[in-house]
DNA sequence: TCAAAAGTGTTGGAGCTACACCCATGC
DNA sequence: GCATGGGTGTAGCTCCAACACTTTTGA
């Protein structure tokens, strides 16, 4: 039998692996999170996932969502716990347990993001090399994310309010990486009922102009936990 | 920004929903989950899932398979993490935080089990009034079981080692709470490529004897966090 | 008129559901 | 024999991948 609290000795922290799409080497979008340079011992001067202590009377869910705002500026679109982190030996200096939650932000609000000493965006197949375990943690996140992706509609977070289908399809195209059938893909969603047209059309492109989408809000929940689901 | 360890006073505790199939009241088997009565404040006398504190070189995992075995005395087949809540009000005595495990266990070990003053079985959907937020970690656990009983192979998990297709069939009737063809489940199974004939069959019955099947080792991980999984 | 992407139609195959049917055993 | 569940076959249906084809714009 073990002890709470003091006679404990766990620290308890939130980490986000904050996801969204930017224009990659060829100007596809691709994956990308930020990372934080770490101002402290341990992993001192190291990239790291951004995060934080959680305060006394703060939820995860709202630790999550200050630590992320205070490192990094960003506002997610939506927010879910991932899994948490505890090994005894995780963290060098005591020991830490981290509560780590999956972010996702709009491109135009990812661009928004100060880049600089401290911060910067790193596409996410090549984060590695990161402070404690957070190798590992953002390969499960992206595990997640692809899974995730092909049965809920959380691929429209990374979006703005209004999109063409071919936008939608990029996205589902950088997260699968792989190509889609843009014939079979609108059906498939169009089928799903989760977006609805706008009515506008995009103009200003070199061929005919597309129709504007907007998402419908979620009618059914992921779940019992409301609290897992989107925010905002 | 807040403060580690022992400034956070925040309490690390594992709960596990341990889920087992136990023949209802006609007979057929339903999902049972053992509870246990608290013997200390809060919540004193009422009932609970197991669990207990996190020691201080414990992994979460081991954790929870230990505090498991101290108020229950079962081994389960299969373990892994569920989800932390951590609700800054959800104890009255301070701030805990619950990392919550979800664990399957055999039939022939469920009955194994002391059920006692302070021990007891209960049928999964009637367990309700329990202490601190744990009617909310039953429902989803539950919620959880039955979507990922429909594309993982965890369903062997509550078998022994040697069973018949339609002790197969029953476990996934239990868990959807639908009947299921007995010729549709058999070929979805066999395909699967999950399961391998033993060769024996079960005699005794009053009917043609069935054959036996044993489950194959799972080859493919259902993720990159690979002590997410089974064990034993 | 042409290039390029939007958007529609169509066809063949894979897989699933429902249900008919035979098989093997105990009684 | 008959009842009971084990186990197989199959027609019809839905869904989906592939790809041909038409539409609409800018240049």
């Amino acid at each position: 039998m073990c002890q709470p609290a003091e006679q404990q000795e766990i620290s308890v922290a939130v980490s986000t692996v904050i996801l969204a799409l930017l224009p990659g080497g060829d100007g596809t979008p691709r994956v990308h999170l930020p990372l934080v340079r770490r101002t402290r011992d341990p992993y001192r001067d190291e990239w790291a996932l951004p995060g934080g202590w959680v305060c006394k009377d703060e939820s995860l869910r709202d630790a999550a969502r200050r630590t992320l705002a205070e490192t990094t500026g960003l506002r997610p679109s939506y927010l879910e716990q991932l899994y948490t982190f505890g090994r005894p030996d995780r963290s060098p200096t005591g020991r830490v347990l981290s509560v780590v939650y999956s972010a996702l932000v709009r491109t135009h609000e990812a661009t928004v993001a100060e880049e600089g000493e401290n911060v910067r965006w790193c596409a996410a197949d090549d984060a590695t090399g990161l402070a404690f375990d957070h190798d590992e943690i953002v390969r499960y996140a992206l595990w997640r994310l692809r899974t995730k992706v092909e049965y809920a509609h959380i691929a429209l977070h990374f979006l703005d309010e209004t999109f063409s289908m071919a936008q939608l399809r990029e996205v589902y195209e950088a997260v699968l990486q792989r190509p889609l059938d843009p014939a079979n893909f609108r059906r498939h969603v169009e089928a799903s009922g989760t977006i609805v047209p706008t009515g506008e059309r995009l103009t200003g492109t070199r061929h005919r102009p597309p129709r504007l989408y907007r998402a419908l809000v979620p009618e059914g929940s992921p779940g019992p936990l409301a609290t897992a689901g989107p925010l905002s």
